[in-house]
DNA sequence: CCATTCTTTGACTAATGTTGACTAACATTA
DNA sequence: TAATGTTAGTCAACATTAGTCAAAGAATGG
């Protein structure tokens, strides 16, 4: 079922960790020896099994004393409004679609009125000035999708 | 617990100086030496974790009884926060400085924990995934711009 | 058996930290 | 005032981590 391949393997090793503590901070280089594997296989297991989505946050950090952390995190219970809003938006999205996707999120309660400015700000046209009007809507679409799921746990 | 690396010791050393007085003042070589390693670690130190988006602000003298001098400053009691932090902006900024800004933000009260998550989420470089680094940057700065101007409104 | 997806690998890149040679500023003393 | 000593500043080389990406290999489903 499980521990066929050495991601699966590492895997259970990490959320065994999580399962006593609130978070695992390791070493990337002391991991791959351990379970004998390049070090980019652990970039490999925490990308398709510690997302967001399954309730993980990772965060890290590179030169002398660098490290991995993940964390455990509690998802809320708007994830069924936020994974439909997250489904339509897409590649890209204008301004107005956004818009009515953060009212969406007030009306919903997901988010303060305060937020749903900030949010706002961050979507329109003039913060994301760009040259090119279809670069601006991808990159809107990333910021939407990225503060959707922001809005999928708390700290 | 983080602080693996010497320059994190140095400054959680520092800062907690800086928790019961308003400033520390130091000779370079005595913490150097304290710390046993060379004296420009110490620049190093100051130049990355007590920057004036992370509230603090730096003097220093050189020759016979000098002394490299940290203070806390207060953004709210001086002027206005926001003035103060959109000048310090200029016309672009990295990730790491622009995550220093918002967490002062929060420390002085001027936003929540949770306004201070989004808003960190939006400046991150995997929101604003730009083939082009320096255009990120450009951004970057719009964006936490608008952003504290947004903040100006209301409250 | 083929096509598709998942896993493994390693070369290359990026970020951060550490070190020391050299420079600049200031103080003291001749 | 000039010379010398005593500090801090700058900068570039080097060291130490993690991240990305694409190609190759393995497993899976039809």
């Amino acid at each position: 079922m499980e521990g066929q391949n050495i991601s699966d393997i590492i895997e259970q090793y990490l959320k065994s960790i999580l399962a006593d503590s609130e978070h695992v901070e390791i070493r990337r280089s002391e991991i791959a020896d351990l379970f004998d594997v390049v070090p980019s296989q652990i970039n490999y297991v925490i990308k398709t099994r510690f997302t967001i989505q399954n309730g993980y946050l990772v965060e890290s950090k590179r030169g002398g004393g660098g490290y991995i952390r993940i964390e455990r995190v509690n998802l809320l219970d708007d994830i069924d409004v936020l994974n439909t809003l997250i489904s339509v938006i897409g590649d890209d999205i204008n301004e107005r679609d956004a818009v009515s996707i953060i009212q969406t999120l007030y009306d919903e309660d997901v988010i303060s009125r305060r937020e749903a400015d900030l949010m706002a700000v961050m979507v329109s046209k003039q913060t994301l000035a760009l040259t090119d009007r279809q670069v601006a809507d991808v990159l809107r679409a990333h910021v939407l999708i990225s503060l959707l799921n922001r809005l999928r746990y708390e700290s």
